[in-house]
DNA sequence: ACGACTTTGTTCGCACGTTCACAAGCACGT
DNA sequence: ACGTGCTTGTGAACGTGCGAACAAAGTCGT
């Protein structure tokens, strides 16, 4: 699977950190999230098997995941809901404040500059970039978009050490060195392009056409099969 | 061969379709596009390192994932660029006509709408639908917005199997519904939301938030390190 | 206080994916 | 025609992740 990169050709030199596997990691998103819509729901304790259900995934994989994080549960009850809440939160870095650039204020660029779920989960846009010097100035989703030229500023200022990638595909790779020289080691790159950045430098790609892809791929598969079906 | 369903929950019973693993189909499309951009550049042959650079994989990988799909390349030489693009493209399915259907168009939904990615790999976007009346009736990215009422005539008359679901979270698992009791059997999540389907319908998830959160707990844990390294 | 029940945490086996290393094969120069 | 030098394709070893099944542990009723 194609996640995070600690260099974009060497997956990750210690690809599990204090003993948390790299894909228990990217599952404790989906825990976070339905604990909180539970907690919002009022529930104070919940099950192994109910979480499994309310994040899409079998029960014997979220008790183990939950494992690697500690023993938060209590046999025969489940776990606080709130007290699992936080720990997650915890150990995904959620209570910390994490300053974002976003560079490249196109479509996507808009989007994400206006959604909502990054505030919620101690992510804040720092500062909007754009190259186009018709953008620049504009405001967008209540943020000035600054001019590329202060990128490297911006990042020092605010302290930026998560950067997105929303440019076309030609500015990414340039946009990448930018940012990476300013100080950020963790790009997330919605650019269709895979971004080359030394080691130490985690990325991961967000790719739209890519995943509508692998699904034509099933589904021409599932219409060969049924036609197949109908012949045969 | 049990290869009939396959359900979002029980990712995929049969992981090899035709002998082809499932990581390798998540890579074709990035082989695809490298090798579209070498053919733009006039290249002829590539060998599997070249691509493999271009791709961001490793050379060994890229060998294995080709040869699932037959042996294309000539020993000593390398790959013909404009054969491999093709059969990459015909295994993906990319040689069709793929009609889409964008159901939400918040800020997501617009920059899909006009995202130029989709059209040169085969994919159409036959309808943009959204539930809200003052967005209905309006011109996105050159298309008119249904309602949210029409969404079964408009699957049925363009034949629609791919459905995009960028709604908020509240209204996902509804639209997924009725999408799939339309005949959708492919469906690509922005919501943060797990989404149930029948089994024999395909998922895959894009989480903007989630992808933020694991570049974070990285960024963390890189943080640690480096402060207890300078303390010892 | 004790037993029955429930649910967690963990161990084990298995399947999948990745990487290394090398044999097989083709082209090209002589 | 033949050897040399590439590059592909693959076999095997390794590591990782997943699922089932079970033992440990705590709660609740009596």
């Amino acid at each position: 699977m194609t996640r995070a990169v600690r260099s974009s050709r060497d997956p990750h030199p210690v690809a599990r950190s204090r003993g948390v596997p790299e894909a228990t990691i990217a599952r404790l998103p989906l825990y976070h999230r339905a604990l909180v819509a539970l907690d919002d729901r009022g529930a104070t304790t919940v099950s192994s098997e109910e979480l499994a259900a309310a994040s899409g995934v079998n029960s014997a994989k979220l008790r183990k995941d939950l494992s690697y994080l500690g023993s938060y549960g209590t046999r025969g009850v489940g776990y606080d809901v709130d007290y699992l809440v936080y720990q997650i939160a915890r150990e995904l870095g959620l209570t910390q404040d994490w300053p974002v650039v976003i560079v490249g204020v196109g479509n996507l660029g808009h989007a994400l500059a206006n959604y909502q779920g990054f505030a919620s989960r101690g992510f804040r846009i720092a500062a909007l970039v754009d190259a186009a010097p018709e953008v620049t100035g504009e405001s967008v989703g209540g943020l000035l978009v600054h001019p590329v030229a202060d990128l490297e500023r911006i990042v020092a200022e605010a302290g930026v050490c998560i950067g997105v990638v929303a440019t076309p595909a030609g500015a990414a790779q340039e946009v990448c060195d930018r940012l990476v020289a300013a100080g950020v080691s963790s790009v997330l790159n919605f650019a269709p392009v895979p971004l080359r950045v030394p080691s130490g430098v985690d990325v991961r790609r967000v790719d739209l056409a890519s995943e509508l892809q692998i699904l034509a791929f099933h589904q021409q598969r599932k219409q060969l099969d049924s036609g197949r079906e109908a012949v045969g």
